[in-house]
DNA sequence: CGCATTTCCTGGAGGC
DNA sequence: TGCCTCCAGGAAATGC
């Protein structure tokens, strides 16, 4: 599943592969996976590719008329750039095509992705795209401990795209773990001491993940079709039943905000 | 406001 | 071998 590691890997390649490129053709497989004016996306050809970026999750290609191509990812969604007469694997929702004989393909076997295209100055939300909260990697420590301050779950706060951008389930893990933190806390009973560490922990863990291209579980491949390594790392995602790397308990997995949670009950006690 | 539940969808795992 | 059921999971909608 993409989270901000995953999606910033797939966004750096894009930049580099795709950049003052033409589009040439476009082809939507499955006319569901697209959410905008039909028109609009075949009114791209011509258009020459200005830069790829990130934002929170969503992989952004941006053409230099101002038109922006939005990926939500959802969980299986999966970019791929390869040779124009590469096989069609199943579940291709939309090929680009471009000059020098290159395709950018969108597929997303269980469709929880979407694509999205914006004409120049209109905002980024649409169905299914609702406004983000800032960057993790760009907001200050006193900024976000402000958006902590409200009696909700601390991870159900973390994974909250209006709150904060870019988390998912394996990243809010993994910086809660790193913080020392419960997930089932309240975010406004945190101390000062306990959200900077958050703040901290949220920040060196997508870091290193990004570092190490993202984490492939199943699906996760980056644009060539490589997977990431950062899954040898996690230090609580989906390593219950299995010794903390810090204090040797055993990690244990609840369900919180209705999703597998992985912690470590000595490291991230609930206190009194 | 917060939170649990349901919906979407498919592949993989496990049961028999 | 093959069929069946269950589950994961991002995001939004619904009901309490």
């Amino acid at each position: 599943m993409p989270e901000l590691p995953e999606a910033e890997t797939i966004a750096r390649e894009l930049d580099g592969t795709l950049t003052s490129r033409v589009v040439c053709g476009v082809s939507l497989l499955r006319a569901d996976v697209f959410r905008g004016d039909r028109g609009a996306l075949a009114g791209l050809v011509g258009q020459r590719v200005e830069k790829s970026a990130r934002r929170g999750k969503r992989v952004t290609v941006q053409f230099e008329g101002g038109e922006r191509l939005v990926f939500a990812l959802g969980m299986s969604g999966r970019l791929a750039v390869v040779s124009a007469d590469a096989k069609v694997e199943v579940h291709t929702h939309l090929r680009v095509g471009f000059d020098g004989g290159v395709e950018l393909r969108f597929c997303d076997p269980r469709r929880f992705g979407g694509v999205y295209l914006f004409a120049k100055g209109a905002a980024v939300v649409g169905e299914r795209l609702g406004a983000l909260g800032p960057e993790p990697l760009e907001i200050s420590a006193q900024a976000f401990h402000g958006l902590l301050d409200r009696r909700r779950q601390i991870k159900a706060l973390l994974m909250d795209q209006a709150v904060i951008a870019g988390l998912g389930n394996i990243y809010a893990d993994e910086a809660l773990h790193r913080a020392g933190v419960h997930p089932m806390r309240l975010g406004a009973e945190l101390s000062e001491v306990e959200r900077r560490a958050l703040w901290r922990g949220m920040r060196s863990v997508l870091r290193a993940a990004i570092k190490h291209r993202g984490t492939t579980l199943v699906d996760y491949r980056d644009p060539d079709g490589a997977p990431g390594s950062f899954q040898r790392k996690h230090r609580v995602y989906r390593r219950d039943g299995q010794p903390c790397r810090t204090c040797g308990v055993m990690i244990d997995k609840i369900v919180a905000n209705g999703r597998s949670t992985h912690f470590c009950p000595q490291c991230q006690a609930l206190g009194e």
